[in-house]
DNA sequence: TCATATATTGAATTTTAATTCATATCATGA
DNA sequence: TCATGATATGAATTAAAATTCAATATATGA
């Protein structure tokens, strides 16, 4: 490395390494950690199994490799959106855009997030639910805290902010994992979510309109 | 058997079975289908290794009998409450508080039964995603029908009713989820979800309220 | 070109857990 | 009480994968 540009061997190394990453990603997001074999994973990226065992000490390091770089990925964007400038209700609709955008773009990975931050996540023994549960945690409390300063302005409804953080987040992960399945039968978008989501939730917006009758 | 009622035999042969879900429910619940042995599951129902093959053919096809036990008790209650007399609003409110009351009192079922509903059922090679999402899906189908008979009237707004069916449950879902993780933090109820979920959806309250300001 | 270091290989080993089955225990009723 | 069939047992077997490591290939630079 020498402080400045990495070298090609370091080059290599690293594409290396995301090679494997990407083939096991593929695998272990159609069929799941357990069902997936190092040989396969070899495999896939063309390597030998011993070659894998130079780039993670085990199985589970690698999959913990791949579920942290994830689970970066996706929280600096949707961390990022949320800092978008605009008022609360731009912010959280920045996020939900945000958030389709890179579910969409990394298919492969949604399965193995949602199984590890809506599920049980058993997959691994120890460490993984913690760290991306940690950083998953991190996120929602600062959508909180959007919530907590909009309910302030007196833009949204007096709800406990965390759970409101948590049910925005529910609807469009649901939405999203429908999509995923079933990708033609329901097609939704970020206003779908946050129509459902605001539409009285968002008190200012109802002020606005008055009591128009829309049945 | 003889038609009528179970013989000891029956009924012993039935009672240990039960008890063999039982332990196993309790470290599946715990670790995950692939992180607890036939070994454990033995010692746990204070049976031998053997005795368990006597009951279920092999590993799996014990987790699938639990499962579709666990599936069918939640389906019924849920079912059930949605065939209670009252309007829309009422059906969907029963139906909600019949969910929390079956999760609360099967806590140990509940990790399982997200896991293979919410996430990706990584778990069983086949049969169980299809048995429980078939049942599941029979279940969202009902309760978007509710929704679209509530449309019709008028009573709530135009959304895609089966979306809106997904929301609720996910919104639902994720409230008890986060129960189960932290059962002190966020203390919810079924008022507190049908309120974020319906004030603006439920059209005719909104009518009803005019435009109160609530800031 | 050659010596040395570095990276890759995959057959062999080890580990782990599922499954089997000959043996032992128990319950029933003749 | 004993014979018989039904149940239960758990050591032994088998199967599947993870992991290791001596051997091989490849790159670097003197």
């Amino acid at each position: 490395m020498k402080n400045g540009k990495p070298s090609r061997k370091e080059r290599d190394y690293l594409r290396h390494r995301q090679e494997i990453l990407q083939a096991a990603l593929g695998l272990f997001s159609q069929r799941g950690f357990h069902n997936v074999s190092m040989h396969e994973i070899a495999s896939a990226s063309e390597f030998a199994v011993g070659t894998l065992y130079k780039f993670f000490p085990n199985k589970e390091d690698l999959y913990r490799a791949l579920m942290i770089d994830m689970s970066n990925m996706f929280h600096s964007s949707l961390m990022a959106a949320l800092t978008t400038s605009g008022d609360e209700l731009e912010k959280i609709r920045a996020c939900v855009e945000a958030k389709i955008k890179v579910f969409l773009d990394n298919l492969d990975y949604i399965r193995l997030y949602l199984a590890e931050t809506r599920g049980a996540g058993f997959n691994v023994k120890s460490g993984l639910d913690t760290d991306i549960k940690v950083s998953y945690e991190k996120f929602v409390k600062k959508l909180a805290r959007v919530f907590e300063s909009g309910i302030k302005k007196g833009l949204f409804k007096k709800f406990d902010s965390y759970l409101l953080a948590v049910a925005l987040n529910s609807i469009s992960n649901a939405f999203l994992f429908q999509h995923l399945e079933y990708p033609d039968a329901h097609p939704f978008d970020a206003d779908l979510i946050i129509n459902i989501f605001f539409h009285r939730v968002y008190e200012k917006r109802e002020m606005e309109k008055g009591n128009t009758k829309t049945v």
